[in-house]
DNA sequence: GCCGTTTTCGGCCCGACTGTTTTCAGTCG
């Protein structure tokens, strides 16, 4: 068994605190399991070096026992702890927990009334009326168990873009080390950047006669011949309807386009790498995010593919959590960790006083913020470093739609993003009023996470989203690209019509801890998905730009 | 399960919302 690392164990500790809850244990036992999950996923140091020199202990949160299951898990790869709970708790149990408004207490008194293990059993009972028969469900929570069956059910199949790069990138990582192997690529989805992934996966060119690898579960290997990884790799890619595409444009000059390899009128055509298969074709190159469907294709063909933006045009952060609400590093340590990744500022923006749960900013650390935040631009300025903080907050949208202090305590910001985090069961009418208002409100700068989704979660509220787009372009308001990998939020499948509407958007990694600082390179790469270009993305101008933005944006209060 | 101590137990983030709840439990963010 290979030694599993910080993510993989992370993932099973979760395992545990879930089945752990479903046996009724303490809350904050389990949560222990989840806090400590959380903790290794932000290491920054191997986990085997940790566990081999015995320093897991160290960590605020991690005590004596589960320490010992780190360590197991890390080298095993299993615990009887684990073990004995995958008996105890069905599989079929943990589904019905991924039902949105079903905690442990229900799911419990589900399976010991209704014997309900699985999500086909709780689909009968909900289609047979027999919820509602239970004490504290009623006919409106019914209704939304069945409606979210479904949801839960696809979600089961598939995985976020952030997991699918790492299977990818460990399965390419064996692939080098194996001596048959000439070369790898992550292909599917994967590569075409999608939000989720059914199936991660990756084309390995093998030396003929050489022995192909086991399959590992998690990324399916391809294989082909030297020769073909042009073609292969196209066809790997996907979609199918732009491969189609392609295929067609290939007949209709005579020429032939399959797995195997392009046949042109005058031959076989070389075509050791993909872009040598479009050279060939007379096709400009279409990124990768672009082949959802023929439309690529077409652009390509009239010469109106987007200029798409690069990771290389962000030039700053905006919208990330410090100490002062829940973030997990200090302003001035998440400061530093921008400038290491070569950006040139660094808008913090906290949860707004409504935030209770997440340690919203009341006025007086709002004060504390901004002192901080002028001391460290002042040092900055004094060292003679081009860095720059902007004073910003992540201000609720109350249920009014208005925003969470009074004007006066508004206009100390240097921006703010509106985003609505509670009451999500408005109706679709109510919910966009209240958010198109937030749009219209002259201190707001940008429209955080527009439909409140979380991937393979939780859909997002009922929203008119051209409405609200309407509102933000109206208004001058940016839009927005959640870049956090389970959020990608406004979704890419609306990017044009933003940009049509004449909206920026705002690619923003609303990074908690410094590692989730470069999940902003996933809301580049949907933000691709869509035909963004540089100059729609309000986090592409400098920091000297950005000012001038904001200044702009302030007059109009 | 972790932690801190006024140290070996008792608290752990907390406020809002929902429902059938007539005073609170469950869920969520």
């Amino acid at each position: 068994m290979a030694l599993l690392d910080a993510n993989e164990v992370a993932d099973l500790l979760e395992e545990i605190g879930d089945r752990l809850e479903l046996t009724g244990e303490s809350p904050f036992k389990v949560r222990a399991y989840r806090n400590a999950a959380d903790l290794l996923r932000e290491l920054n140091e191997p986990l085997a070096e940790l566990v081999a020199s015995r320093r897991l202990m160290k960590f605020p949160g991690i005590g004596e026992a589960i320490a010992e299951k780190i360590s197991s898990l890390h080298k095993k790869g299993t615990h009887p702890t684990l073990e004995r709970l995958r008996e105890e708790v069905p599989d079929g149990l943990l589904d019905v927990f991924r039902i949105p408004g079903l905690g442990p207490k229900k799911v419990l008194q589900l399976r010991d009334t209704l014997g309900i293990e699985d999500l086909d059993a709780l689909e009968r009972a909900a289609q047979s009326d027999k919820l509602v028969t239970l004490k504290g469900f009623t006919a409106k929570m019914q209704a939304k168990v069945l409606e979210s069956i479904g949801f839960v059910r696809a979600s089961a199949k598939r995985i976020l873009l952030i997991e699918a790069d790492f299977l990818a990138r460990e399965r390419i990582h064996q692939l080098k080390a194996d001596p048959g192997c000439l070369r790898s690529e992550v292909t599917g989805e994967t590569r075409r950047r999608c939000e989720t992934v059914g199936e991660t996966a990756v084309l390995a060119e093998f030396d003929p006669g050489a022995k192909l690898p086991a399959d590992d579960g998690r990324a399916r290997v391809a294989a082909c011949a030297p020769g073909q990884f042009g073609t292969k790799m196209l066809f790997e890619t996907g979609a199918p309807d732009f491969v189609e595409a392609m295929m067609r444009h290939a007949e209709k000059q005579g020429a032939k386009l399959t797995p195997e390899g392009l046949t042109l009128k005058s031959g076989p055509a070389e075509t050791p790498t993909e872009e040598r298969v479009f050279m060939a074709l007379g096709v400009p190159f279409v990124p990768p995010e672009l082949r959802e469907d023929a439309g690529a294709l077409e652009q390509a063909l009239n010469g109106s593919l987007p200029d798409l933006i690069v990771e290389k045009d962000v030039k700053g952060i905006l919208h990330s959590h410090t100490t002062y609400s829940d973030g997990q590093a200090s302003l001035e340590a998440m400061c530093e960790a921008v400038r290491a990744l070569g950006l040139g500022y660094y808008g913090v923006c906290d949860h707004s006083q409504s935030a209770s749960y997440a340690g919203g900013l009341k006025e007086d650390k709002i004060k504390a913020q901004h002192a901080e935040a002028e001391k460290l631009n002042a040092a900055y300025e004094k060292k003679g470093v081009a860095f720059r903080v902007f004073k910003g907050i992540e201000s609720d949208i109350r249920e009014d739609g208005s925003l969470d202090y009074p004007d006066e305590v508004l206009k100390r910001f240097d921006f703010v993003v509106a985003s609505v985090h509670s009451r999500f069961d408005l109706d679709e009418k109510t919910q966009t009023s209240r958010v198109a208002k937030a749009a219209q409100n002259p201190f707001t700068t940008i429209l955080g996470h527009m439909t409140g989704r979380l991937l393979l979660r939780r859909t997002g509220y009922k929203l008119d989203i051209a409405r609200v787009l309407e509102a933000c372009a109206a208004n001058g308001v940016a839009v927005e690209i959640n870049a956090h990998p389970v959020r990608l939020d406004l979704d890419w499948r609306w990017h044009t019509r933003a940009r049509e509407l004449g909206c920026l958007l705002s690619i923003n990694p609303d990074a908690h801890t410094i590692p989730e600082l470069e999940h902003y390179r996933y809301g580049v790469a949907v933000a691709r998905k869509g035909g963004v270009t540089a100059k729609d993305n309000l986090t592409s101008l400098d920091a000297g730009e950005l000012a001038k933005h904001f200044s702009a944006r302030k007059a109009r209060t």
